[in-house]
DNA sequence: CCAAAAGTGTTAGGAGTACACCCATGG
DNA sequence: CCATGGGTGTACTCCTAACACTTTTGG
């Protein structure tokens, strides 16, 4: 048995950026689907794990460690790359707008942050990977606390509710969010207060212990 | 970049048996972990995709087709198979219980139905995939209706009540559980009574329109 | 007639949702 | 003083959970 199948990390890293989620792309420069936008990703290493790989990819294109990484999803189709078999798992990443690269990627390709809501044609089945991604991410944010790790350590209410909302893609009632929030006990209240806009707005952090 | 990385898929195929939740295990024929039960599973082949790979494993080690089968999550750590570079594609498959293989597997290999809550101790490191895949599988059923996967096209509503108890692993209320079930509107009653035991108990199938 | 499983309603508490006004500040 | 976003409570609905008795049949 001697298989010609390549493995590959991708990987779906968002960020809010101006009021909005965004995703990180970047623009190939070989064939095939050279000059389209295409998701972050690589060969898997014989000597790295698949999570290594990912983070180790993270790290490249990005230059941020210590983020949010979760596995999405792997996809094999046959004929999904034009050059041979590959089976590629797919990642999430979630990084703090505090933390988000401003031009990301060290290497000369040329990488560009957008809107979920407008996004190019997309290489090979990428499509499909955002928006499983997406899916996911809008789903965990109901049930769990991912959505903290797109925020900044110190941050208001206001700004964890624009988040869900740019998330969910919705408007949230402000009193019945912050009550759920107040439910689950994750905040801490800081004795500082955000003095930028108009009425100073308290600071919180996660609760990490 | 010349990889060494194979592609396996690995399938955590649940069904009812004699009242309890039970996964097909397959004894190992040959090393690493010669005698030890293993999940069933094979290499991916180069003109198939993961999806496939899986559907032609269960058929192969249970002889079923068109049963329900969910991609679970990818296993690539290092040395996780000591003959080498393996990432495996995890799935789990429903069969219902009245097609569940008496003794399965058309080959020579020992395949044996055990309960979950008394499972041998197994090779590589499916052990972690079993629970991944009831952690999955116990979260699903709690918001979908995967559970009728399980079940045999007619049954009656204990039926349906005793299999979400065996895989919630606790007791559930009868009243509760049928206004539930009930409100969710996918059940069809037939006009057939199955008169095993005591009193007559209504059959229903599940309305797939 | 008895054992065994089928079938059936009500109540209380908690979660989610809809909804409107006052407050503190910077300009 | 006014524009802007910060902050707060109440009522209704719906879902969940607790709980016990009668019915039908086979042996």
């Amino acid at each position: 048995m001697k298989q010609a199948i390549q493995v590959t990390v991708d990987i779906v890293v968002f960020t809010i950026r101006d009021e909005a989620l965004q995703i990180l792309l970047v623009k190939r420069g070989v064939a095939p689907f050279l000059g389209r936008f295409a998701l972050p990703g690589g060969f898997v290493r014989d000597d790295e794990s698949l999570e290594q790989a990912a983070q180790r990819e993270l790290l490249e294109e990005t230059g941020t460690k210590n983020i949010y990484l979760e596995q999405l999803f792997s996809f094999g189709d046959l004929g999904r790359d034009p050059r041979g078999r590959v089976v590629t798992v797919a990642y999430y990443a979630l990084i703090p707008s505090d933390r988000a690269p401003l031009v990301a990627g060290t290497d000369a390709a040329e990488a560009k942050w957008f809107s979920v809501e407008s996004l190019p044609i997309l290489a090979f089945d990428h499509r499909r990977i955002v928006d499983y991604a997406l899916s996911r991410l809008r789903g965990k944010l109901e049930y769990t606390t991912v959505g903290f790790e797109l925020l900044a350590r110190k941050f208001t209410l206001s700004d964890l509710q624009h988040l869900y909302e740019v998330i969910l893609n919705r408007p949230l009632d402000k009193r019945n969010f912050r009550r759920k929030i107040e439910a689950q006990k994750v905040l801490k209240p800081l004795k500082e207060w955000q003095r930028t806009g108009r009425k100073p707005a308290r600071l919180y952090s996660f609760k990490t212990t």
